[in-house]
DNA sequence: GATCTTTTATGAACGTGTTCATTTTTAATC
DNA sequence: GATTAAAAATGAACACGTTCATAAAAGATC
């Protein structure tokens, strides 16, 4: 026990050093590993689908051990956003950057999710899936990342709708992010609907109509008409 | 080959006989077999939720051979809506059947959907099992049937628009089957929300205010106020 | 550059959900 | 009631997703 109690107190203070530098040998190998592991998980997902692509295949392509997989991924669903958050962020970004302007709020707001119906109707197949999964999506680093993904999503949303409101184009006296998760929710179930009813072929145009008239239903309101 | 032959041809019209009855010591056995497979995967589910449940598990306190799940059921998944497929059909029959009058349309909606936030309130952790898979569930027997009951449901939520607007109390000139996909999609948004976001123990007044809110959004529409 | 510590990689092993060839049970037919 | 056909039950076998004790590699410290 003295030997043991030695070494303990001869440590020099590691609280130091806690952080590594993101350079040498070790970053590289990481970096490098990660990037192949991506490129191999997108490849089989887009190839065989979610079901039919496994792990060791992931692993086989990529060039690792099945274990090595999850020392970047914490599972298999971890692996598969891995890949799609990023696109995700792209898409909506893409999205946000181009709103047409001179246009209703509705087709503004069209405008904007008309991206999500391309993207996802891109993969059929995986974007059922992803749209399942992302249903109390809560744990894990990529899980964080989509979550975080979201919010920015309807804080665009809720500033779209700050900017019509203070052009007189809308007049709702709610809080805008309240707005937000309603357009959100009618744009979470208008494209589960259009995946799920038009199985192998979604049709663009037939899916954004529907998406229109629920949106200018929110719009226009329930309310008796004032005569 | 001629015996065989022969026999072929000696077999009586077999199409004459092709439906059972459901009478006889094969169906009581079945429908034996089928309650105590549902009472044993009720517990087991409802006593260690979801995935700590093995078919293996429920198969063993079923008292049959593991495979027979299988013959009930198509898999894990049908194993649970087998059970509450039942509960849900319960529980929005008697949402519709009391329906509170003589107060708003939007308190009309909170008063069906209250009955849905306290059905899944009591397990949280198969709610959020359910709320997920129920995105895309399409194949299988017990699928259609919750397929069907959704629709049902949806059909409840525009009689009860359409009675609405007769009375003026509500007056959208949109179909009220899109009214209801509307109402729908809030409902399915919010009580996700609402599970997710209040983990263990989701407070019920808190969740059906903000469900109240969202209606009231939908109902009072975004539009420019009329000075 | 030798030694110790920390990080990263590995794949055999585990328990899972599901299938299916075989056996057992029930029904139909003579 | 013997024989043939159909339905239902069975559990060993399978491939899968995931874990974890062990090994290898990289970094820190002298």
């Amino acid at each position: 026990m003295p030997s043991s109690s030695r070494r303990l107190v001869a440590k020099p203070t590691p609280a130091l050093t806690v952080r590594v530098p993101e350079t040498g040998a070790r970053a590289r190998g990481k970096a490098r590993k990660l990037a192949k592991i991506r490129r191999a998980a997108r490849e089989l997902f887009i190839e065989k689908g979610y079901d039919h692509t496994t792990p060791r295949a992931i692993a086989r392509r990529a060039g690792v051990a099945l274990g090595t997989l999850f020392t970047y991924a914490a599972d298999k669903r971890d692996l598969l956003f891995l890949i799609f958050n990023d696109e995700l962020e792209d898409v909506a970004a893409r999205a946000f950057a181009s709103v047409p302007e001179n246009v209703s709020f509705a087709d503004q707001l069209v405008g904007i999710f008309r991206a999500f119906y391309i993207f996802f109707a891109k993969q059929p197949d995986l974007a059922r899936f992803m749209l399942r999964e992302l249903t109390f999506y809560i744990e894990g680093p990529e899980a964080r990342r989509f979550q975080k993904h979201r919010e920015k999503i309807l804080a665009g949303l809720a500033a779209l709708e700050d900017r019509a409101k203070s052009e007189g184009r809308i007049g709702s006296n709610e809080d805008s992010a309240i707005a937000a998760m309603a357009i959100w929710a009618i744009y979470a179930s208008e494209i589960r609907r259009w995946l799920g009813d038009e199985k192998n072929a979604p049709d663009l145009a037939r899916g954004l109509a529907a998406l229109r008239r629920a949106f200018a239903l929110l719009i226009n309101g329930l309310k008796p008409r004032v005569e």
